[in-house]
RNA sequence: CGGGGCGUAGCGCAGUCCGGUUAGCGCACCUGGUUUGGGACCAGGGGGUCGCAGGUUCGAAUCCUGCCGCCCCGACCA
């Protein structure tokens, strides 16, 4: 196995590398799209598993809505259609034949379809025109309906994991009496897309509503939870869409309320995707391999025998048998890798490039001395811990590896934000350390968009906490009253 | 869509300029043996429509024409 590129050589090659080498992900033959291998998607499964019970705690049901949209839906909203048409696959027919020429097989011209399909880029047109026909009264309100399916957006370039053609999400989708609830609802969700990337992937985000120009094609407000990578480029790790009643009348869906006239009904819709793997693996990763928090992670400990001959084998499997038993019982998956085919220092870099949190060998010189070498993967370090003692040991380092993680997170973020108050040193701070930047903006989307094509920053969020206070646009000098969250992006 | 690169064994590549044994190397794989505290070693072995389609030639991975695909860098996006 070939050593990583270094992130400090080419971060960028280093993030490619990885995703191949330790087996997460690889390219398909068909452009821009990928195969997510067994042990990427065991990632995804937890990361799936976990979210989905957050929903399920939070009032919502899982439905399914169909991969092909009419075109015709595609054009009711006019923001909406803006802001994919330029992305979307279109299905044109229902046939194929043998090609009369020779040959393979062509597409059967005569079954050209009467309308054509687009491949949902994302889901609010067919799901909003079938709401239309679920919701009559204000008692038929809320629907809190979340679907977890692939969509399409064609893309130019593509990266595997933050940008691909096709992608796995989730995408919530609520209807709502009123305006509050909807609101409300919006925030809600964001809160739990904050609380699984801080407390399950280790990843601190900053919280925030959307500029105009960054808001989601057909929404009011577009909220989102903002992370930063090593490479100092923030990353949107998931949105949250205040609709107000756009869909509701592109749609035409209305209510009858308790009291009063017909009204439109009140919309949300929220997503994370596939694209949470790339911020995990890019803010834990080291130039070893990937670095996993203990709960996401498929294996939490591995137990590598080292060893002379089938006889101490069979002597130290025994042993590392009873600690990966203990393990299980507290909870945890362990592997015993006894593959005689491989050596331990194999092993040993092996599963530090698959990023598992814990690692415990054990050698002839352990059986004498009754211990076992538990290192971590996070810190590197290796200490010996007395066989009793192991697997407690083990399962504490699990809440220790995951709370460093997040802390060690946090410390780089807090180290790479940084308050600036006039252009040149935002242009300097831009490019010199990269990173989050608290500045004043007049609030224009003009001004956002020459600070745009003049340092590639954009405005990641106007963060819920930020604090009000008189100051002045770092590019215009134009009053403001509250520092916005400045970015390179991916 | 612009610029660059590449397509030869599962992966990574050499060979292509200047056509000529049976297309080669590393890793991986299979068999046997020796090894085993940080990516072992020896011996033997299997695996190829040289991206596709035409053409030139006694002869094409190599030359010509056309096509297809992918990756990277830019403009757009989760």
């Amino acid at each position: 196995m070939a050593k990583l590129t270094s992130r400090s050589d080419d971060y960028s090659k280093w993030y490619n590398e990885l995703v191949v080498q330790a087996d997460l992900a690889q390219h398909s033959d068909v452009k821009g799209c990928m195969v997510i291998k067994p042990y990427g998607f065991a990632i995804w499964e937890k990361m799936r598993d976990v979210l989905d019970g957050m929903f399920k705690e939070t009032g919502h049901q899982n439905a399914y809505f169909p991969l092909f949209i009419p075109k015709s839906y595609m054009s009711k909203e006019a923001a909406h259609v803006e802001g994919f048409a330029k992305e979307c696959a279109v299905v044109t027919h229902y046939r194929l034949m043998n090609d009369p020429n020779g040959k393979g097989v062509v597409v059967d011209p005569d079954a050209r379809l009467e309308e054509e399909l687009i491949v949902r880029p994302t889901s609010e047109t067919i799901i909003w025109n079938t709401y239309k026909n679920w919701i009559q009264s204000y008692r038929d309100l809320p629907i809190l309906v979340n679907q977890w399916a692939n969509v399409v957006r064609w893309e130019m370039r593509t990266r595997l994991f933050l940008r691909t053609a096709e992608f796995l999400w989730q995408e919530g989708h609520t209807a709502h009496a009123t305006k509050e609830e909807a609101v409300a609802e919006t925030e809600q969700m964001l809160r739990v897309y904050a609380d699984f990337a801080e407390n399950w992937m280790a990843m601190p985000v900053v919280k925030g509503v959307k500029t105009e120009s960054e808001r989601f094609a057909g929404a009011e407000d577009t909220h989102c939870i903002e992370a930063l990578m090593q490479d100092g480029k923030a990353l949107q790790a998931g949105t949250s869409h205040f609709l107000g009643q756009n869909f509701a009348k592109a749609f035409d869906v209305k209510f009858q309320p308790k009291e009063g006239k017909m009204d439109y009904v009140w919309a949300t819709s929220w997503g994370v995707s596939t694209r949470l793997m790339g911020a995990l693996i890019m803010t834990h990763s080291d130039d070893k391999g990937l670095v996993l928090p203990p709960k996401l992670a498929p294996i939490h400990a591995v137990f590598v025998p080292i060893y002379k001959g089938d006889e101490q084998l069979a002597q130290i499997r025994e042993k590392g048998e009873a600690i990966c038993a203990d393990l299980r019982k507290a909870g945890l998956t362990v592997k015993l890798d006894d593959d005689d085919s491989k050596r331990s220092g194999w092993k040993f870099a092996e599963y530090e490039l698959k990023g598992v949190p814990v690692r415990i060998a054990m050698g002839p010189r352990d059986m004498e001395n009754g211990t076992v070498e538990i290192a971590r993967r996070d810190t590197g370090e290796k200490e010996l811990v007395p066989l009793d003692k192991a697997a407690a040991h083990v399962a504490a380092l699990m809440d220790e590896i995951q709370d460093k993680l997040v802390n060690k997170a946090r410390t780089y973020r807090a180290n790479h934000t940084t308050k600036v108050d006039d252009w040149d040193t935002f242009k300097d701070v831009l490019e010199n350390k990269g990173g989050f930047i608290e500045a004043h903006w007049d609030g224009t989307p003009e001004t956002e968009d020459k600070i745009k094509n003049e340092t590639k920053a954009t405005i990641r969020c106007i963060p819920y906490d930020s604090i009000e206070e008189q100051g002045k646009c770092v590019y215009t000098g134009n009053p403001s009253r509250r520092r916005v969250l400045f970015a390179k992006a991916y």
